[in-house]
DNA sequence: AGAAATAATTTACGCGCGTAAATTTTCTAT
DNA sequence: ATAGAAAATTTACGCGCGTAAATTATTTCT
């Protein structure tokens, strides 16, 4: 236990019996010093639990730990989820991580740019809003600070790209549709936020092309990033005039299908891939809630994993290089197909 | 737009024509200077486009304008939602706020709170994971640092709590749903992961008892916080061997509600308000996808923006009183009955 | 054991800013 | 115009730590 409250390492070197330098030595990497001293050194901090001042450290070292992290919506559970596993990684790498949430505004996500500029992170990870986003600003930012972008690409921008495959996701699904003989069609926001939203739409025409059918996008109203919402409300205009050109949907991603399935309900339509029910519903992300709709639903899935591990480690790669890197790479994970109840 | 790079307070004092004192005191305070010398300073400001360190600032300040936020887990759509509005108050009021998600894990807990801790915040907003935490290293925390509890209550720790009044939120259900003439059943985890979870279940008997009716409380099993899949399991478990002891079901939170209305779907089970339906289903949060399940989910809600507003409010009074604020306060907040199709 | 290599110590300076005291300038009111 | 108040300037020190150079102590190897 601690006898008495040590102020700064100065004190610290004191009562440990060691040298200031070597203390601060000890601190930005323990195996730089002698395993007996750092073994005085360890007895001496369980038992003043002393910390270096972060502030101090931080000023007068070219480079800090902290890494920032920035998605477009927090609330969205995918990135909440994506951004569980960057923060796991960073810290298990000895890194500090810094959440940002932009919340779908393009003033809040250049206010997280400026905070995290101020904090001189050794990395950054930046999912950009996408459409909204001040690509100046954020070119800018990365002209000046190690940025990774991920999710949403941004072409040009950032020392690398690491994403989706989005016509990994799209094909498997559409071809699942077409497997039992439905022609799926394409339900999706007419003003995207986000730019793997066109991809995907692309993807579908693309896939319709070489399965030989004639393709349907439908398009719904809507703004923001109430994806539930807007899918539902589209849903249920869709349906209650008979716009549906086909039986089988396949829409943009699960927040969407969530709105969707949540109308077909209201409208007792029935959704199933069995041959009795009405209609076939499939979509993309695997939302951690796409298990839990009714029907569950039949969705590509992401590589969390994957897409962190690879993202944190070319970071740490750029980090390590000084910031070169060399060319810019884009570096895209296939979707893993999950198949449920909606289609 | 900036002609030169300018590299300390010294070079801006310099091109700004004032001194660096004056300059110190106008970020400190922009206010505290004479209103031609603030434009003269806010002209050089825009020209040069230069900030002052802020580890370097941080260093000389005993309080920081950093304020911390520690939910306990953020893929949890309520935390990311309620901490999406703190963090707009925060940044409002002209503080920093810096995010953290215990990960529903003790050790990821009390990682943030060392994190933090180094940080010097002025203040902290703690929702604590509540069994999983540490009490004892919290109490410590709480003692250093001015913090303010939220959600989840622990007795005594912390300058005060704010959090939602679970026996408004139980009663108004209970009172719904036995308006007609419905005898509801509570449906809970055994080893809930949140103190609120008991402190409903006592509201329920509670309501119960004044209602003259004979309470049943299913407990079902599961760890952790993937509550929809627990609540998913158990519904089904309880389903299929009929053990439900009446027609209509209380869920102690939306996200156990939202594996419950999974279940009884897939068993073909039909939820809803009217006498068709085999059973009817209520619950509490009024979590962001309550309004999109399997039928929509009647729910008490929260009011999140009062909630983040008086935690706030509050940590601000204690920081100027400089951590002194006298008795520890407990405010709870009434839920609003949100009136939906499945019950 | 002695030389070479390695590690720790001593000394000293710098980082960028907060802040206090004494002084000078500028503003406000008569 | 002039005294008094208010604000800005000058000067100077301190915060806690990184880090470099020169020196001394310790370890490792033949």
């Amino acid at each position: 236990m601690s006898h008495q409250k040590i102020k700064n390492m100065e004190e610290f070197a004191a009562v440990s019996g060691i040298s200031r330098p070597t203390i601060s030595k000890y601190f930005n990497n323990p195996d730089s010093v002698r395993a007996s001293t750092r073994g005085r050194i360890e007895a001496a901090l369980k038992e003043f639990n002393y910390r270096p001042n972060i502030y101090a450290i931080n000023q007068n070292r070219r480079q800090t730990k902290n890494i920032g992290i920035v998605v477009p919506y927090l609330a969205d559970p995918f990135f909440a989820e994506i951004a569980r596993v960057l923060e796991r990684c960073c810290i298990d790498a000895g890194f500090t991580p810094s959440l940002f949430s932009s919340h779908g505004e393009q003033a809040l996500e250049m206010a997280a740019l400026d905070i995290l500029r101020s904090i001189k992170p050794a990395g950054v990870l930046l999912a950009p809003l996408g459409r909204l986003s001040d690509k100046k600003h954020i070119e800018q930012f990365c002209n000046d600070i190690p940025t990774i972008l991920f999710d949403s690409n941004i072409e040009g921008i950032g020392a690398a790209f690491v994403g989706s495959d989005n016509f990994s996701f799209v094909s498997q699904t559409v071809e699942y549709l077409n497997r039992n003989g439905d022609v799926p069609c394409f339900f999706e926001m007419k003003n995207p936020a986000n730019p793997n939203a066109n991809k995907r739409r692309h993807a579908y025409l693309e896939m319709m092309k070489r399965l030989n059918l004639e393709p349907h996008v439908i398009q719904i109203e809507g703004n923001g990033w109430q994806f539930e919402e807007i899918g539902f409300q589209g849903a249920l205009k869709v349906l209650r005039n008979h716009l549906l050109p086909t039986n089988a949907v396949l829409c943009s991603n699960d927040r969407l299908a969530i709105g969707f399935l949540s109308a077909c309900y209201e409208l007792g339509i029935s959704v199933g891939g069995d041959k009795a029910s009405d209609i076939r519903v499939a979509s993309h992300d695997d939302h951690p809630y796409s298990r839990f709709t009714c029907p569950s639903l039949t969705t590509a899935a992401h590589d969390y994993a994957a897409l962190a591990d690879h993202a944190l480690g070319t970071l740490f790669e750029l980090i390590e290089s000084g910031g070169e890197i060399g060319k810019r790479q884009e570096t895209l994970f296939a979707a893993r197909l999950i198949m449920r109840d909606s289609a």
